[in-house]
RNA sequence: GGGGACGUGGCGGAACCGGUAGACGCAGCGGACUUAAAAUCCGUUGGCCGCAGGCCGUGAGGGUUCGAGUCCCUCCGUCCCCA
């Protein structure tokens, strides 16, 4: 009997995955078509166990579905613009690219490892210029459709890393990469008509039934759709200009308003401004304090009162004064609000700190009108109007149908949709991106790089080391002739947004040589993505970009969904015990000996035997020095027993905690496994307690339908519960002599076994399919069946309850009808005793499950 | 502030439609093998009591039901998203 040595059977399979092709799949095949993608990585020099969990799933599903009949595409990639390479070159003086390429060549070795059934023949990268000059052919699309399109607008720049950031880069106020103080800034940028779609969007929602609820949730909040009334406030006379537009959701509290408030940013403000030295000051002091949404929402709301009055547009005696307030965002809306203190309650903080009349103009059901008033709550909730002229005694929804009617008859405004959703803002002004293939011309404007002179490529020896944009700095790059009056032009220096890389890739994969972006055969053959996989952190960006970029790009024509990700699961992470020193320094694992004292577990330093603090299970991070590589597990237990554990030990969507003492387990369950392929067919000494062939022979069917159900349902945790399950089974049925009843059902088990760990430890698979003398692989063996009357069991055993509580159990056959059930709980000797003395007024029999009686 | 998810042994977790709570793994305890240890194997392990039997038990309280970890309401706690 052979050690198993995953040394040196794990690198053997690999190589013959590799040389017969396993993996590499066709475009055109008879069979039913399955797309399984995890999202591609970031080459950033290193696996962690965290990305090899992510792919582990993926290939769980590819294997399984391979093994199900499907042609299974399951490509890989690289997201290789961004910026740490530039990071990297300013630090170490190398070129982004070679830098790049260095970490791929690294980081593929390390996947290669994983065992994954990946076709690697359509890897790309998406800073190949084969990739990125056919994103700028999309480009150039997207503006001749009007969906790219420029424009000046104030944006976020992060002082630091001298780049724009999308509001969603934002957190806190600060950059998300670098964490300086963002700065609003008035810039022209390229920006993707996003908002077109957003009414697409959200419905298509709906369609994608294989997405988490809360994905979708959050998509739903992240459109922000909300249905309103858009009207003009004119202003009181002796005001002058032209009047107030504000957007409301609540028009059916117009006459509950007591003051219009305004965005600091907001023309009229700023107008004020110039000469109002009051204003002016208030105003600058609303650009102190945060910028983000969050803290403007926290603050103490401020207000300054601009001595404007507007008309009300339902009674024109009453007049409302015009206050600049610190709580009104420009971007939302219309930058200008009507406030009604009595029933939204930063109004009523507002009205209550400057001593505005908070008017109640809905009464909750049961109020007695004269005696209802609002103090220190708004009142959000349902009721009838009053004190509202002609929408007195409506309920809210037709009082704002009332509002909106009588608004739009008088000319001063009419109901609106009003999305929270941007335009996405593309330009970036980074030297590690796709080039936006756009000349300026002073005479002739604006011009797309003609499609024969595609790709725009970047250059060499871009100089990194100062802040801001490389490219714009290059000597001779940016300067070329203008496609139109061939006088001297520029190019533009901005790159895209590396969103846009990942919006379109998928796509891309169904054929990656194809001269045009899009291969629109392949594209029918292959789209959608059946199964992707990825974070929880691209529920919203990512996501909601790919899905619009596949709509613009089915509007070309170029592909012939809508929606890219039929499937979506998004995986937890990997996490691992941190250790510090009592002086905060952290300590990495391998440099860390665990102290067992009975249940106590203590922490030390490996060579000085300082004890250590042991510290919650997080994230892996370079920073807490808590990140294990695949690669060290895969040397001491070979990267079998590593996928085993890490889809073993919680549900594929939780977090999972790595720990050594769970990857032994795998490591166990291997070895164990491997002991029954290697054993001697020949009858063994003692027969005693074994099970029974049949008994062997039912565990094998019941486990191929529990694994199969598992895997289908994403519960890998389960899957792998029911493998132990089973190899505990054929353990106990020692080999018998060739020709016995119990060998065939052990040859039968084994069988069985083989193929049902194969997506999770295919190396081992490939090893006992061959130590059974099958001649092909098990990666292109099909999935097992099983027979649905050998996985049920033919006699059960029902429990019995009496008044809810467990109180004995009666054997019946399956399927036995409530009758039979009835007389075997009757006539059985024990439960007759328990029911002495008492009356049976209810069975309730439950067929195959359980049985409760009731007593009087 | 708004929205959402979750809460089960010492730990990770299982229980798919409301039907035997704690599968499987880890840790623990006992044993076999060994000069010894490691490795391996076998057994055992929710709590309590009067221990061939019972009682309690899925964050707390209430409800629906023959029956609730699962459904409904209130509260507490943790996490996530949005503001």
């Amino acid at each position: 009997m052979a050690r198993y040595d995953p040394t040196i059977v794990e690198p053997k399979w690999r190589a013959a995955w590799a040389e017969a092709r396993v993996f590499e799949v066709d475009n055109g095949s008879d069979r039913p078509k399955y797309y399984a993608l995890e999202m591609f990585p970031y080459p950033s020099g290193r696996l962690h166990v965290g990305h090899a969990r992510n792919y582990a799933m993926g290939d769980v599903i590819a294997r399984f579905k391979r093994a199900r009949g499907f042609n299974v595409l399951h490509p890989m990639g690289w997201d290789a613009f961004g910026l740490p390479a530039e990071n990297a070159a300013a630090e170490h003086g190398v070129e982004p690219l070679a830098w790049t390429l260095d970490n791929i060549a690294v980081m593929r070795e390390e996947l290669k490892r994983l065992g994954l059934s990946i076709d690697w023949s359509r890897e790309f990268a998406t800073c190949d210029p084969d990739y990125y000059g056919r994103q700028q052919a999309l480009f150039l699309t997207l503006w001749k459709r009007g969906l790219a399109y420029r424009k000046e607008g104030v944006v976020n720049w992060d002082p630091v890393d001298m780049t724009v950031l999308a509001n969603e880069q934002v957190i806190d106020g600060r950059g998300w990469r670098s964490g300086a103080v963002v700065e609003r800034r008035k810039l022209t940028q390229w920006f993707f008509r996003i908002t077109d779609y957003a009414d697409d969007l959200l419905e298509g929602l709906q369609t994608l039934e294989r997405w988490p609820d809360r994905v979708r949730l959050m998509q739903e909040n992240w459109i922000g759709k909300s249905r309103g009334l858009r009207l003009t406030f004119a202003l009181a006379q002796g005001s002058g200009g032209e009047g107030i537009s504000v957007y409301t959701t609540r028009p059916d509290t117009l006459f509950g308003a007591s003051f219009l408030a305004i965005a600091p940013e907001h023309p009229l403000a700023e107008r004020l401004a110039a000469g109002d030295v009051g204003a002016a000051a208030f105003i600058a002091g609303c650009r102190g304090g945060g910028t983000s949404a969050a803290e403007i929402e926290t603050a103490e709301k401020l207000g300054f009162d601009t001595g404007l009055n507007v008309l009300h547009p339902f009674d024109i005696d009453k007049k409302l004064p015009v206050w600049i307030a610190n709580f009104i965002l420009m971007d939302y809306g219309t930058g200008a609000i009507f406030g009604c203190p009595a029933h939204d309650q930063r109004d009523l903080d507002f009205a209550r700190k400057y001593d505005l009349p908070v008017l109640p103009v809905v009464l909750p059901p049961g109020e007695d009108p004269a005696a209802f008033h609002v103090k220190q709550e708004a009142y959000l909730g349902p009721g009838r109007l009053f004190n509202s002229g002609f929408m007195d005694g409506l309920d809210i929804e037709a009082a704002k149908a009332a509002a909106i009617a009588r608004v739009e008859s008088a000319g001063q405004g009419g109901g609106a949709t009003v999305y929270r959703l941007r335009d996405w803002g593309v330009s970036r002004q980074r030297g590690w991106g796709c080039p936006i293939p756009v000349i300026h011309c002073a005479t002739c404007g604006l011009s797309p790089v003609p499609p024969s002179d595609l790709p725009v490529l970047l250059p060499e020896g871009l100089d990194f080391s100062k802040p801001g944009n490389p490219l714009a700095r290059h000597p001779t790059w940016k300067y070329v002739g203008c496609p139109k009056c061939d006088g001297p032009a520029e190019r533009e220096t901005d790159t895209l947004d590396t969103f846009v890389d990942s919006a379109w890739y998928f796509a891309r994969f169904t054929d990656p040589w194809a001269s045009e972006p899009i291969d629109r055969k392949a594209a029918d053959a292959w789209m959608p993505v059946d199964q992707y996989i990825g974070g929880i952190e691209h529920a919203v960006l990512h996501l909601l970009y790919a899905r619009f970029m596949t709509r613009a790009l089915r509007d070309e024509g170029l592909v012939g969904v809508a929606e890219p990700f039929a499937g979506l699961f998004t995986q937890g992470m990997v996490t691992h015990e941190t250790y510090r020193r009592q002086n905060g320094e952290w300590v990495e694992p391998s440099a860390v000996d665990i102290l067992r004292e009975g249940a106590t577990r203590r922490a030390a330093d490996t060579v000085t035997g300082e004890p250590l603090i042991v510290g919650d299970s997080e994230k892996m991070s370079k920073s807490k020095r808590n990140v294990i590589a695949p690669a060290e597990i895969a040397d001491l237990y070979g990267i079998d027993a590593a996928r085993v554990f890490m889809l073993s030990d919680s549900p594929p969507d939780r977090d999972v905690q790595w720990t050594s003492a769970g990857v032994e387990g795998a490591w166990r369950l291997i070895n164990r496994i491997w002991a029954e392929f290697d054993a001697p067919e020949t009858p063994s000494e003692s027969a005693d307690g074994r099970s029974d062939a049949a008994e062997l022979r039912r565990a094998t069917h019941r486990a191929i339908k529990a694994v199969t159900e598992a895997i289908e349902g994403f519960r890998f945790n389960s899957a792998v519960a029911r493998l132990y399950e089973f190899v505990a089974a054929i353990r106990r049925c020692p080999a018998d002599r060739p020709g016995s009843e119990m060998s065939a059902a052990r040859g039968e088990g084994l069988i069985a076994l083989a193929r049902l760990i194969s997506p999770f430890a295919p190396h081992l698979a490939e090893e006992c399919w061959a130590r059974l003398g099958e001649p092909d692989m098990i990666a292109r063996a099909p999935w097992p069946d099983y027979d649905p009357a050998l996985a049920g069991s033919d006699e059960k055993l029902l429990p019995v309850q009496i008044n809810g509580k467990r109180r004995g159990e009666v054997r019946a056959p399956a399927g036995a009808s409530e009758d039979e059930v009835r007389r075997l709980v009757l006539d059985d000797p024990d439960l007759g005793r328990r029911l002495e003395g008492l009356t049976v007024r209810k069975m309730i029999v439950v067929q195959d499950r359980i049985v409760n009686l009731v007593t009087g």
